[in-house]
RNA sequence: GCGGUUAUAGCUCAGUUGGUUAGAGCAUCAGCUUGUGGCGCUGAGGGUCGCCGGUUCGAGCCCGGUUAAUCGCCCCA
């Protein structure tokens, strides 16, 4: 006999915590339909091809792939069937989806000329990553999407980050939205001298949250990049700046600091990527409710490669939150000016968010938001005690239903105990018992579960006093 | 891909320098009580101590291997 046993970083979801998760996705659908969305769902497979090349070399590696059906060796040359590297391409064509925003290019780009432009749609559905299984992270989790394709006003970004808010307040979580831009740190391009200075630059600089600053100086020092430790010194100190403003006119001083070998050509461009990030930010910033939590920060890097303007991150900043805990992000998102050019079509601007179910979900189970909300049926549960009950039983739970109310026949004649403990344990706030006695007077002894007070009601009545007892059906 | 920790009942865990028949709480079932629960009482069932090998008179405990889970690194939601 074989263990049953569930493939690593998956999880099985029961009636609790589903009810739980369906309850989060209620909340955000009703904040993107209200901002105009329309879903879309995309298969769990996608061509290899569709999916390859679009995160990076690390990406790549983390694609789940599936084999191919029949006599796929066959299909494969002698000489790459020793290597799996090789050998992969020949036996593998399709791979499980690893977000939800190449899918979205993708079927943009296959519909092109049908969809409605600007498309807006949002997308709830599982992705695969063949990552490490940890705390926080898992090999098949939810992404919540939203994203505006084919407008590339900042008004979007505005719309996106204010629906950021909105969900959050809704769901009772109290976070935190960061905000930088690509054209800033472009900007730092010339000061930091190559292009692979500067994405060594922003993998350092990425980890700032969690190694500190002192942290990414060392380890600018370990990759022999002395430069960079004051180019990541003087984005501290703009950093230290209060309010959204002045961390950016700080880093606008900052960006001028320059490497004097930066040829002039590099430096105009420099300049231009930084004009035009300010203004996006500080129109951006204008747009938003003055008092949002959303902050500035110049640290922040993102790792898809896509971006190309405003990038977006949310962090859990509640007080009910063990002062522990730390799950990374729990959503993020950006603007990508060209990700439809891999499939032929450019100059299709696009800006998206996700919202991470699983560590949202995680997140506000720490934080103890589901402890206040008991998921109790709006309803009644018969409790027949003997065979010739059933019956009525079914008649009365039928009635009731059609009332509107949630209903349930305890499906045989056992002890009260037990229907009752049953009762308890679904959370059902009503009880009906009903025997030989309430039978022969048409009545059935109506029990609270909450109270614990019982009465009698006969079958006529029985609707009239849940209309009572159990409001907004 | 690389490290650390853990593995005992359905669940959460005890188990002394290695020593008779491996325990507790919760859960389940039965009875106290033809039909009154969520904090009552009594009892019962349930374990190849992850798996393979080694040391020993003797291993849940020590050693080696292996598998799995978990926490970190890389990266990310």
């Amino acid at each position: 006999m074989q263990k049953p046993s569930l493939p690593s970083g998956t999880r099985d979801f029961g009636p609790v915590v589903l009810k739980r998760r369906k309850a989060i996705m209620q909340v955000l659908e009703r904040v993107f339909v209200s901002h105009g969305f329309d879903p879309l769902e995309t298969p769990a497979l996608e061509n290899l091809k569709t999916l390859q090349g679009k995160y990076g070399d690390e990406g790549d590696q983390l694609l789940f792939r599936i084999l191919n059906s029949g006599d796929y060796l066959s299909k494969a040359p002698e000489a790459d069937r020793h290597d799996s590297k090789a050998l992969s391409p020949w036996i593998a064509d399709r791979g499980l989806r690893y977000d939800l925003t190449v899918p979205l290019a993708r079927f943009v780009v296959m519909n092109r000329g049908q969809l409605p432009m600007p498309f807006k749609r949002y997308q709830m559905q599982p992705v695969w990553r063949a990552d490490r299984p940890q705390k926080g992270r898992y090999r098949e989790f939810w992404q919540c999407d939203i994203d505006v394709v084919g407008a590339d006003s900042v008004l979007c970004e505005a719309e996106l980050v204010e629906m950021y808010l909105k969900a959050f307040q809704q769901l009772g979580l109290g976070v935190e939205i960061r905000i930088n831009h690509r054209g800033l740190l472009d900007s730092l391009m010339p000061s930091l001298g190559s292009a692979s200075a500067w994405s060594e630059f922003m993998v350092a600089m990425d980890k700032a949250d969690k190694i500190g600053q002192e942290g990414v100086s060392q380890e600018l020092r370990n990759r022999h990049l002395e430069h960079a430790v004051r180019v990541w010194e003087g984005l501290c100190a703009a950093q230290q700046e209060g309010d959204f403003e002045s961390k950016l006119k700080a880093f606008e001083a900052l960006a001028f600091f320059k490497n004097e070998d930066a040829n002039a050509q590099s430096i105009l461009q420099a300049e231009e990527a930084l004009k035009k990030a300010a203004d996006e930010l500080r129109l951006l910033r204008s747009l938003l409710p003055a008092q949002a939590s959303v902050v500035l920060d110049l640290t922040l890097a993102r790792g898809l490669s896509y971006y190309t303007g405003a990038v977006f991150e949310v962090s859990p900043k509640d007080e009910r939150l063990p002062l522990d805990f730390r799950l990374g992000s729990i959503g993020g998102g950006g603007r990508y000016d060209n990700l439809t050019g891999a499939f032929g079509l450019p100059d299709v601007p696009g800006v998206g968010v996700s919202f991470g179910l699983d560590r949202i979900y995680d997140t506000m189970e720490a934080a103890g938001l589901f402890d206040q909300m008991p998921s109790t049926w709006k309803g009644i549960l018969f409790c027949p005690m003997d065979e010739a009950s059933f019956p009525d039983a079914v008649r009365l739970a039928r009635e009731v239903r059609h009332c509107g109310y949630a209903a349930e026949v305890y499906p045989s004649a056992a002890k009260l105990k037990k229907q009752l403990d049953y009762a308890n344990q679904r959370g059902w706030c009503l009880a009906a018992i009903l025997g030989e006695n309430e039978r022969l007077s048409q009545t059935v002894a109506l029990k609270d579960l909450n109270e614990g007070s019982q009465s009698t009601v006969s079958y006529d009545d029985l609707v009239t006093h849940l209309k009572t007892h159990l409001p907004n059906g």
